[in-house]
RNA sequence: GCAGAGGUACCGAAGUGGCCAACCGGGACAGACUGUAAAUCUGUUGGCUUUACGCCUUCGAAGGUUCGAAUCCUUCCCUCUGCACCA
């Protein structure tokens, strides 16, 4: 372990307060900072990934860019890979157990994971740990053991289960031991401060406890808020489906964005984003007066698509999305299918073909709801043909583009 | 184990022998409109085709009754509630 040096407490706190829901308890994360300035060992900062449900969206960032200002500061961040724990299915937020995954499945994911996570963290200053290391080796009486630390009535408290004991769904008994498996990935990696989402609290709260009965000083916990997602009201989550993920390509990610309610600007500016706090707060000023909340909006898309691309992405994106929208043009790159006009294809078929449509059903009735058109003219007739053109540009609904090639023509 | 309730399309939820490919709501998709992929209004939302009151597959699973079943019967699987059992 090398021994190096804070920034000075006040400052350490600043950074680590900022956008924050609750730090559980403040006085021991002082407590613990200082003890680090004295000694000059790196506080370990814990945060758990699901490898059941590896693609990451900005929902996951709010936590890894805090675990992000913790790297800068010089702590080290550890990152859990519920490996084992995904064989449990952790029921958070959800009301279907999740099928359980095989070790192998979870430890791909995993390797996934941080690939995205490395989008945000500084990747070479993490330490990895998987939990089946330390969970697949305890014995049944370990385990009964550990259950033993905690009540029914403690378990059924938290809200996950309180509400689907109370709507008569089912949980399973193994669900319960999920949070205790947290726990012990905080104990096996005696972690000082462990971070999550504000839904993460009670786990949180379940490894401080475990953390003590093993005799260890139990870790901090710092919990972020939870964003809502694109529409406005959900939190973001996969399930849902109103996520962006960190992923996403700089088009699709700016048009998600640009998507939002207007309420959103301003929290996802802030929380989402390094603008510092006086211009959030400029721009929140902004909209109260009554400026067009859209260019706010748009800042806010450059400012996503660069921090997880660049900038010359975002402005691509936004040429991308003016031209598209906007204009109403064609985008400029366009996927090509090459037709021969022997084949005696329907235009339907090879829309099909292509997965501009998923069955011909449904390209009927969008023919119908006039949402097809080539080069511009709506079409109306579902036997419709390719047109006997060396190329043309088929566009189904707002997004969906497409060109047709003519098989004999030489490009 | 006993008793009761229940399992319907992406989700929620109607439907208890034919008019059911299955009301309605959400979501999704589309058209109009718009600063926007927002809001609003309208439409579509199992598949196939010669687009038709046509054909095929679907209402937990498998069988059966019937001219005809999501709807009735049998067996099985699963969930919830209560009781019983219980280290």
């Amino acid at each position: 372990m090398t021994t190096r040096t804070f920034p000075p407490l006040h400052e350490q706190m600043d950074v680590i307060r900022r956008g924050a829901a609750e730090i559980l308890p403040e006085e021991d994360l002082v407590r613990k900072l200082e003890h680090s300035l004295q000694t000059g060992i790196p506080l370990r900062v814990k945060l758990g990934c699901d490898p059941s449900k590896p693609d990451l969206h900005l929902g996951h960032s709010v936590v890894l860019r805090k675990l992000r200002q913790f790297q800068d500061l010089g702590h080290q961040a550890i990152l859990i890979v519920g490996d084992f724990t995904g064989m449990i299915g952790d029921p958070s937020g959800r009301n279907k157990t999740r099928p359980p995954l095989t070790l192998e499945e979870t430890r791909e994911n995993g390797r996934t994971y941080f690939e995205q996570a490395s989008r945000i963290l500084d990747p070479k200053h993490v330490v990895i740990q998987y939990n089946s290391d330390w969970l697949a080796n305890m014995r049944f009486e370990d385990v009964i053991a550990l259950a033993a630390k905690v009540t029914v009535a403690q378990m059924l408290e938290r809200d996950d289960f309180e509400k689907r004991y109370r709507n008569r769904e089912p949980i399973s008994l193994h669900e319960l031991l999920y949070p205790l498996a947290q726990a012990m990935d905080s104990v096996a990696v005696r972690s000082d401060i462990e971070l999550g989402g504000t839904d993460q609290k009670f786990n949180l709260l379940i490894g401080r406890e475990i953390q003590r009965e093993y005799g260890q000083s139990p870790q901090v916990i710092l919990t972020m808020p939870l964003i809502a997602g694109t529409d406005g009201t959900e939190k973001m989550s996969k399930a849902l489906g109103n996520y962006i993920a960190l992923d996403e390509n700089p088009n699709d990610f700016y048009g998600k964005v640009l998507s939002i309610p207007d309420h959103l600007i301003v929290p996802w500016f802030s929380i989402l984003t390094d603008a510092p706090p006086e211009h959030v707060e400029r721009i929140h000023k902004d909209i109260l007066a009554g400026k067009n909340p859209r260019d706010a909006k748009r800042e806010l898309a450059r400012t996503l698509v660069a921090a997880y691309h660049s900038t010359e992405a975002a402005r691509a994106a936004e040429e991308h999305f003016d031209r598209l929208f906007r204009e109403k043009l064609p985008p400029e790159e366009i996927e090509t299918y090459i037709h021969s006009p022997e084949s005696g294809e329907y235009l339907l078929d090879i829309l099909l073909k292509t997965g501009l449509i998923s069955s011909k059903n449904e390209g009927r009735s969008l023919i119908k709801q006039s949402a097809v058109s080539i080069d511009g003219e709506r079409v109306h007739d579902p036997l419709m043909r390719v047109p006997d053109t060396p190329e043309c540009v088929v566009k189904v609904g707002k997004r969906r583009f497409l060109r047709i090639r003519r098989a004999d023509t030489n490009h």
